[in-house]
Formats: structure tokens, C-alpha cells, sequence
DNA sequence: CCGTATCCAATAAGATACTG
DNA sequence: CAGTATCTTATTGGATACGG
């Protein structure tokens, strides 16, 4: 008991590193973790809570982000706050270093969008989309539009606005919007990355402008 | 002995995955795994062989890099080939995707500069420094000049060329460069990175040019 | 409901010895 | 040199139980 105790202390305090120079490596030190780098993701538009964040992170089990969310916090990542009441709640919320990780996030999802196996029929967040967007939008297609798009997907919604061949997405109201779509995050990237028809997924307001949005996000080539 | 064999074979086929159609997740699925992206980094330069390979990666064992190598075949990230004779070495070489997972390397390296617990001490790689010298040169400083530096690590040479605000790093044969440097990837990152003065490493050619080599890649502030 | 803590089985990583 | 084989240790995921 004692020698697990040790034991444990030990690893936190002398965790495994790289013990390289190297940005790079360093950066892996910080987020290489497994499951690191998606935590951070979820949080990239506005502070979740812990059920939130397990619920958008398939597969992941409560200690491992318990875990995670920790280190985040020990590293000044991110931080744990409580709303102000009656709220009371507690969130987590990315830090401003740790927003300034999306380039890496972007980075890593522009590349992999040309893998062969990649399989767009899997299951994804709202973040993870709306980032999508950030990261994927084509600013000639987009050029000359100036609109916003809701988007509710069950209680979260959020705003995209168009604008100078340039977007900007964070979460708010979509009520008052240009079009405004409401779907599971997955069906609505079945239709922007999959081809699917705008029809399954819902859409008030500006119709055209919705479909328009759609062909807004090429993706490269595949790679075999 | 055949449990084993069968217990083996499912790992390869169904390996853990974060089953996320995100891309960034997917690319985590490919390269997030321990150790995978810095054999991959060590590749951006020119091919490698194993024992290079060991030695640049401080700490990774025989068994992992093997693994890691296949791993990055099988992905179509790496190929293994043997050069043609007398050498008949067997090198690993970056694919084509491989090699265009250098922003990723590069976002990673940008981001983590703002570390505070970065350490400019520890050892780094050859590659690694030249990669970084693409990753943080500052236009600003570098316009107007145009010139070739060399550098020497042990056996290997690179050359790295300046030009309209511009840098390329290849390896090469530095010895017709402006200005050759000679010494361990780790003490030119000292003089680089942590302000070391520049007689601790070795300099051939035009010293001023040299000198002012290392002041083209600004750190940014750290964070905390 | 929001997490935390603990236990266990499955994987992954690390150290080391060894072989063609 | 270029890896394998083997053994040990660490991390992960899943289940479950617990406290506010």
C-alpha cells in the first residue's frame, strides 16, 4: 500500500518526458497524452462541463478526463471554474495559451483530411465541426457572401458568420440568423463532407444560403 | 503459443481508435501514438537508417522504434528501402504525405516555444534544429540577406539558404557555403535559443553573417 | 446529477539480451 | 547494424461504487 502510494507519487512527479530540446517534442510532453488534444478541442469555443466533455468524447472513461482535465489545469491549459450562482455550476475552460493550440488542432485535421481511411460517417461534437469550418473553409467560394448560420444542436447553439471570405463560429443563439440548422453534428457533416442532401438534416430560414454554406468546405485530395 | 499469435493479430486489426470523425482525431488515430510523430520529424530531411534513428530519438527502445516504423509503413507515411550497391543500406524515408505533415511538426514547435517550462538545454536532434530554423525565421530580420550557411554534425552536413526573407534546409554538403558552423546540434541551439556566445561553437567563413544568423528566429513571450 | 475513487483486465511502453 | 524476443512496468479503458 504504501510502496503503490510511493509509487504513484513518483510517476506524477518524474512523468514520462522526451527529454528533448525540441519544440516539438516539448509540445508532445504537454498534449501528446492520449485523449489530451481532444479535451482541449472541446473546449476551443467557450468552457464545458465534465458530463459535456464525456459525452462528446466517445470511448473516453470519467477517470481518464478526470485526468486529463488535471493535467490541463497543472499546466495552464485550462482551469476549473464555478459559475456564479444560481447557476453553480462548474465548468472548464481553456486558458489563452491553451486556445492558441487550435493551429495544431487545425494543423492535424488538414492533414489527416487526406488519408485514405479516413471515415466521415463517424460520429462527431458540435466543436469539432464548427472548428471544422475554421479550419476547411475555402475564402474564394465564400467570397462575397456576408450572412450568419445557427446552428442547435440539442441544447448547444452556435453562430457562424461569413463575412469577406472569412468566418468566425462561436457559440450563441442561433435565433436570429440568416438560415439557421438543426441536426446532429454528424448528420451535418454527412451533408457538408459527405455529399448527403440538405434535406436530412433541418433547415429554416434562408434555404439557399444553407446549401450554398455546404460547398463552402472542400476537401483535398485523397492520398492511395 | 497460438493464443498469442491470435491475440497479436486482433491488436493489428481493430487497434484502439477514438472512432471520431474528426480530423484531427483521425490524425491522433495515425500518428498520436507515443514516439510516432518525432520518428516521423526525424524523416522530414532525408531518409535514415535505424541506428540514426536510435540515436536522435534519446530514450526509445530498439522494440518501439521497429514498431513505430511499421506502423508509419503500413499508413503510407514511411517507406523502408535498401540503397542500390555498394552501399546496400536499408534507410526509412518520408512519403510524400509524410513530408506534409511538417505543419503540424512546425504549429506543435510554435506553440510550445511559449512554454514556460520549455528547457533550451536538454539535447535536440540535427533535423530538429534545422526544421526549427523553417518554423521560427522571422522575414523581417532575414530580408536582404542572401547567402548559404552550412552546418556540420559530425557526419552529417546541411545546408540552409537565405533569400528574400526566406529560408530552405536541406541535407547537403556545406563545405562551399558563406559561412559553415561545426558543432553539436545541442550547443547551436544554445547559441541560437538560450543567447550562448558564438565562440563556443565552431565557425569557418564569414563570421558576421554567421552572428547574424542567429538572431533571425526570435522567441515568442512566454506564457506564464 | 456531478463528478471522484478504486479495482481489474487489456494494451502499450521500456529494459535488456540476443541473433542473422 | 538492424532488428527480435522476452520480461517487466506503466497506462488505459471499463465497471462499479462512493460522496456532495
Amino acid at each position: 500500500m504504501q510502496l503503490d502510494k510511493l509509487t504513484e507519487e513518483r510517476q506524477t512527479e518524474a512523468k514520462r518526458s522526451y527529454d528533448d530540446a525540441c519544440g516539438t517534442a516539448h509540445a508532445l510532453d504537454l498534449i501528446g497524452e492520449r485523449w489530451s488534444l481532444l479535451v482541449l478541442r472541446e473546449l476551443m469555443l467557450g468552457p464545458r462541463r465534465f458530463s459535456e466533455l464525456k459525452g462528446d468524447l466517445p470511448g473516453i472513461s470519467s477517470n481518464v478526463l478526470a485526468q486529463r482535465l488535471v493535467e490541463l489545469e497543472q499546466r495552464g491549459l485550462a482551469r476549473k471554474l464555478r459559475l456564479p450562482p444560481p447557476a453553480s455550476v462548474q465548468v472548464y475552460e481553456a486558458t489563452e495559451w491553451g486556445l492558441e493550440a487550435e493551429p495544431i488542432v487545425q494543423a492535424l485535421g488538414r492533414w489527416a483530411a487526406r488519408s485514405p481511411r479516413h471515415d466521415p460517417t463517424l460520429p462527431i461534437s458540435g466543436v469539432s465541426i464548427l472548428l471544422s469550418f475554421r479550419t476547411m473553409l475555402d475564402p474564394e467560394r465564400a467570397r462575397g457572401i456576408d450572412a450568419t448560420i445557427g446552428f442547435r444542436f440539442g441544447e448547444s447553439g452556435y453562430v457562424a458568420r461569413l463575412r469577406d471570405g472569412t468566418i468566425t463560429v462561436a457559440r450563441g443563439v442561433p435565433d436570429d440568423c440568416d438560415a439557421v440548422v438543426t441536426a446532429a453534428p454528424t448528420d451535418l457533416a454527412a451533408v457538408v463532407y459527405g455529399g448527403a442532401p440538405l434535406d436530412s438534416i433541418g433547415v429554416e430560414g434562408d434555404r439557399t444560403l444553407a446549401k450554398r454554406f455546404t460547398t463552402l468546405f472542400p476537401l483535398p485530395p485523397k492520398v492511395a
